[in-house]
DNA sequence: TTGAAAGCGCTAACAT
DNA sequence: ATGTTAGCGCTTTCAA
C-alpha cells in the first residue's frame, strides 16, 4: 500500500501538499500543483490509511450498532436501513453486534468500540436499565437508544427514538373491539422493556375505553432463550398452546410484534384453531414476512426506515449542537394494515360489515 | 482516555515496561514491577488504544462481512452465526455491509475495508465474478466467499465454503418424484449465480434419474429490485401468480430457497390453490420461518453454523499456513425436513404411503 | 530488569 | 503556494 510519503515523493511535492488535497484544501495550490498531486495518487493506486487518519484526528468513520440478535428479521431490516443511510448519508460504515440482551456483551460492546475509536453508537432495544453505557457518553460518545424512553428522573445524555408503542398496541386492540371482540388479550414474553409495557399499556387504555378492562388479560410467555430474538415465534406457539385449553379462551389477540403473532398463528393452528375463524389476532410491526403468512397478519406498521434515518441524523450531530427537543423523539406514523387475521369472534354476528378493506391512518 | 504515557507515570516505570505487561511479557520484570503497573493501569481505567497498535502492527481485530441484504433473514442468521463465532473465538468484531448484489457497493466495501486496515473478510453469495476483489487478495487479504465455488480455469487465492447445493436441490426434487409427481418445476429468480446453476442442475439430474426430464421446467422469476434479497418473497409470489393459470402447471415445485417458497405458498394461495393438495412445494435453506408458515414448509436442511464456524476458522488463518484442501470446502449435512407442504399430486394415489414424518439424512 | 528512542501514516500548525 | 515538523498512542528493537 502506498503512503502519503510516496505520493509527495512521486509528485515532487511535500506530504502537506498532498494532505491539503486530501483534506479539500486544493484551493491553496496551483492548479498544477494539484493536478500533478491527483496523478501521482491515481498511478498508485493511493489510499489514505484510515487507521492513521484517525489516531490523528481521533474520529472514526465507524458506527456502532448494538442490535439484540441479527437474526431476527425485524432487527435485520432496521440494521440494513441503518448501515445505508450512514454510509450513503455520511461516509460511515457499519460495526456491529449482536447483544441477546446481555448486559455483558452489551457493554463488552462498549468497551471495545471506545478502544476501536467508535464515538457514534446506536443501540437496539437495550436492556431496561442503560447505566453500564452512561459512561461511555460521559466520555464523549454519542448514543442514541432505540424503542426505550429517557428513565424517568436521570437526566441521560443517550438520545431515544421510538415508536409510539402506547398507540400501536391501542390501535391494534381497538380494532379486535371494533370487530366485535370482547375477551381480549395482550401475548407477551417473559421480561418488561418499556417498550414492551407502554404497549401493555396501550392494550390495556383500548379495553377500559371500551369497558372491556375485566376481561383484558395479559398472556405471558416464556423466556427467551440463548438464541436470541429469533425464538420469539417459539415463544408465541407455546403461548397459542397454553390457551387453546383454555375454556375461557380470548377470541382476539394482540401480539407484542409480527414474529410473535407468527408463532402465535402456528401454535393456534397446531391446537386445531383456525384463525380468524376461532381466534384473531393482530401484530405489530409490519414486517414484510405478514403479507406472506398464511392467513395474511393483520398488523400495525411502524415506521421503521424513518426512525433508522432518524437515529442516524441523530447520532451523527455533535453534542454541542444537541437540539433539548431531539432528546426524545416518538414517531407516531402509526398504519394499521388490515389483512386476513381478524374476523369477528365466533357465535357472534359482525358490529359492522367487514367490507371493503381500509387502511386507518394514525395522525 | 488515558495513554500508556500515564500509566507509566503513575506506576513510576517506562512505557515500554508496561507495553510489556499489555502484551504478556511479564516474565521480563520483577513481580513488585508488575504489580505496580497493574494498579496503575486498574486506578486509570486504562485501555489501550486499538488503532494505535493497529497503526503499529498492521493488524486490526475487525472482520469485514459483506451480504447481499441483512434483512434477509436468512443472511441475517448467518452473519449472527459468525459474529458470535468470531467474537468468542478469536476477539474479532464485525464491519459488516450490505452489498444488494452490487459490483460497485462490493468493490467500494473492499476499499473501505482496505484502508480501516481489515485484513480478513468473508464474502456471502457475491456476484458470479469476483475478480474485482481478487486484488485485495493480492494486497495480503485473506477472504473467503461463501455459495460459489472458485472459478474454473482460475487459480484462486480466495477460499470457497458452501452447501452441496447440486445435491440439496437434488434431495428436493426427489422427495417430490417418490411422493408421486411428475410434473416438476424449479423456481428461480432472473440473473445466474454458481449456487443457482448447482441447483437447476440438481433438480434437472432427479427428473433426469426418474426419466422425467422433459416434464421437469424452470420457472424464472422477475429480478430482485433495489431492495435486495427479502423481496426474493415477492419473486415467488409474482411466479405462483403466473403459473397459476397455466393449463401444464407443475404439481411440485421445489424453490430456490425458502423464503422464495414462502412467497410462492402466498401466491398460489392468492390465485386460489391450496398447498399441498393442489401444488406441492419445497423449500432449501431450513429458515427457522418455515417451520412457522401454513402449511409449514418441506425444506431441505442446510449446516448454517458448520458452515458459519468453518468461514470464521478460515478466514483467521493466515496465508502461509494455508491447506491446499481447504481451498474449497463443501458441506454434505443436508437433511430433508419433512413438513406439511408436499403431498400426493392431485388426482393420483400416493406411491407409498405417506406414514410417519421419516427425516432422511444424507451421508 | 528496565528505559530510550525510532517509527507506523497521517494532520495541521507554523515557517518560508 | 509549498515545506518542515511535531505529534496521535502504541510496539519493539537496542542499550544500559
Amino acid at each position: 500500500m502506498a503512503t502519503i510519503q510516496d505520493v509527495a515523493r512521486h509528485a515532487a511535492v511535500s506530504v502537506s501538499t498532498v494532505s491539503n488535497v486530501l483534506n479539500g484544501r486544493a484551493d491553496r495550490m496551483r492548479a498544477e500543483t494539484l493536478a500533478r498531486v491527483e496523478a501521482a495518487i491515481q498511478a498508485l493506486q493511493f489510499r489514505p490509511n484510515k487507521l492513521a487518519q484517525q489516531l490523528k484526528t481521533g474520529q472514526t468513520p465507524l458506527l456502532g450498532l448494538l442490535v439484540p440478535s441479527m437474526a431476527n428479521p425485524m432487527y435485520g431490516f432496521i440494521a440494513r436501513e441503518i448501515e445505508s443511510f450512514a454510509q450513503e448519508g455520511f461516509g460511515f460504515r457499519v460495526l456491529i453486534g449482536s447483544t441477546y440482551r446481555e448486559r455483558e456483551k452489551e457493554s463488552a460492546f462498549f468497551e471495545d468500540l471506545l478502544a476501536q475509536g467508535v464515538r457514534r453508537v446506536i443501540v437496539i432495544s437495550s436492556l431496561a436499565d442503560e447505566r453500564h453505557f452512561e459512561s461511555a457518553v460521559e466520555q464523549g460518545m454519542v448514543v442514541v437508544s432505540y424503542d426505550r424512553g429517557a428513565t424517568p428522573g436521570r437526566r441521560s445524555r443517550v438520545a431515544h427514538v421510538m415508536p409510539d408503542n402506547f398507540e400501536a398496541a391501542r390501535l391494534a386492540t381497538q380494532h379486535l373491539i371494533a370487530r366485535g371482540h370482547r375477551r381480549l388479550a395482550f401475548a407477551t414474553v417473559a421480561g418488561m422493556t418499556m417498550s414492551r409495557s407502554a404497549k401493555i399499556d396501550g392494550f390495556h387504555a383500548a379495553a377500559e375505553a371500551a369497558g372491556l378492562r375485566a376481561q383484558a388479560q395479559l398472556l405471558d410467555g416464556g423466556p427467551l432463550n440463548e438464541y436470541g430474538d429469533a425464538v420469539i415465534a417459539e415463544v408465541g406457539r407455546a403461548t397459542a398452546l397454553q390457551i387453546a385449553e383454555r375454556p375461557e379462551r380470548p377470541s382476539g389477540i394482540v401480539a407484542l410484534n409480527d414474529l410473535m403473532a407468527l408463532g402465535l398463528m402456528a401454535g393456534l393452528r397446531e391446537a386445531g384453531l383456525r384463525v380468524p375463524q376461532d381466534v384473531s389476532v393482530v401484530g405489530i410491526d409490519g414486517l414484510f414476512l405478514s403479507a406472506l403468512s398464511n392467513p395474511a397478519l393483520t398488523t400495525v406498521q411502524l415506521p421503521i426506515r424513518a426512525m433508522a434515518r432518524a437515529m442516524v441524523q441523530r447520532v451523527m450531530k455533535n453534542p454541542d449542537e444537541l437540539d433539548a427537543t431531539e432528546r426524545e423523539q416518538v414517531f407516531t406514523e402509526l398504519r394499521l394494515v388490515e389483512r386476513e387475521s381478524v374476523a369477528p369472534p365466533p357465535g357472534e354476528t359482525a358490529r359492522r360489515a367487514p367490507g371493503k378493506k381500509i387502511e386507518k391512518t394514525n395522525p
